[in-house]
DNA sequence: ATTAAAATTTAGACAAATCTAAAAATAGGT
DNA sequence: ACCTATTTTTAGATTTGTCTAAATTTTAAT
């Protein structure tokens, strides 16, 4: 597997899809930042050893081969991600960037050995599931601030756009992964809301909410 | 840099060499397990770049900037050998391959934080020094075992042959860094040594004490 | 000084991954 | 059903790093 390939996987699995609703060739290339042309070859390519399902003009999905390979790498980008943040001190806006390097290393016995010095974690720095081994991965409760109700509590517990720009307004204004979150108010207006977060009350716009995920309270 | 690029600076650092005697192209192929016209085409193309000097039909040459290139690379390479061995229990026959990839992992601050988590490290696992992030190292003071006389002590400080066979032979005979050696033999016939080692008494061929080193008691 | 052997370079080709421009297929609106 | 806009594919070129085979230069032996 070359790393051009591992990426393509990784992307057309991201980007969702089915036998039924395949990802469209010009989908992929937006997200790999490529022309169309390259996603065709590449389509072929892949689909050559099994690892896509391609049929001309009919986009492309995963074969389970595909999906495997595309989790293993996730599983590995994830697991460096949380190796940054808790072992060497990075902040959850910087560890993206040498994860998509980090991800390509080619080693079993390497992403095992930091699994277990990390002990085993679920989730990485932006609340996302880490696969197992075996491809498997928690699918947590969990909803779009945006979406919940007045007076409704919960735990923040992920981030939609993890882009160094969002975290970073995050931190600014002292919005945390594990942080108590409840609605206080939700503005007809312009959809701002207003919430208790950790004793404080902060107002956040509907685009900020929109790209945080809350786990409810029962 | 290409990781094209960054592996042959050094291995020409490797095969040390100066602006007065110079590396020659097949010495390098040799070592890349390339074709010595590959060797020719890089040539120039790091000379373009100002790594090397280069001369047709007279060989290559580090210039500082490549010189200094080809030590941050064996600085990471070093670095995570260490980590390997340290942080995830790898044994010094297995780190080779792995910081292989990992040497090329683009990122300062994670080597830097490395380096840190490692409480700065001056030598490798094969007992090779580490340089500073400005290049510097260590030149230890060490001769080849097969070098030593009769009746002299010492302590073993490195290996000259990092292949993992020759380390695995080490692991099987319990021999290791950090251990004294005292010279109390040596066969005429066939230059075969006996040596005290912690305690124990071994013979050991000319072929492995000439990939040993060993840093000779005062 | 000649000459043969060895080392090195050049010329031309190839695979991987990309691009641009043109052609083909599909999808959507009437 | 038809036409047009959009999507996708093809054809041909480019870059990087490699190769083989042929040509050139160096070297070392006579
Ligand atoms: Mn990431
Ligand atoms: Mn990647
Ligand atoms: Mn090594
Ligand atoms: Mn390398």
């Amino acid at each position: 597997m070359t790393r051009s390939e591992e990426n393509y996987l990784k992307i057309i699995f991201h980007l969702g899809g089915s036998d039924s609703t395949p990802i469209t060739t010009n989908a992929i290339a937006e997200q790999m930042e490529t022309k169309p042309s390259s996603v065709t070859d590449m389509a072929k390519k892949l689909a050559e050893k099994n690892l896509v399902k391609y049929k001309r003009y009919q986009g492309v999905s995963l074969t389970e081969q595909g999906t495997k390979t595309a989790l293993s790498i996730i599983r590995k980008h994830r697991l460096w991600e949380v190796f940054l943040v808790k072992k060497l001190d990075f902040s959850w806006d910087e560890v993206h960037e040498v994860a998509e390097q980090l991800e390509h290393i080619k080693s079993e016995k390497l992403i095992d050995k930091i699994d277990e010095l990390l002990e085993f974690p679920k989730f990485d720095p932006h609340g996302d599931p880490i696969p197992s081994k075996d491809g498997k991965f928690m699918v947590r409760d969990k909803q779009l601030l945006s979406e919940m109700s007045i007076g409704s509590k919960g735990v923040c517990v992920g981030v939609k756009d993890s882009s160094a720009p969002f975290l970073k307004f995050l931190d600014k204004n002292k919005i945390a992964l594990g942080h108590t979150i409840q609605v206080l108010e939700i503005e007809d207006f312009d959809h701002s809301l207003r919430i208790a977060m950790e004793g404080r009350e902060l107002r956040i716009s509907h685009q900020i909410a929109s790209n945080l995920y809350v786990k409810k309270n029962e």
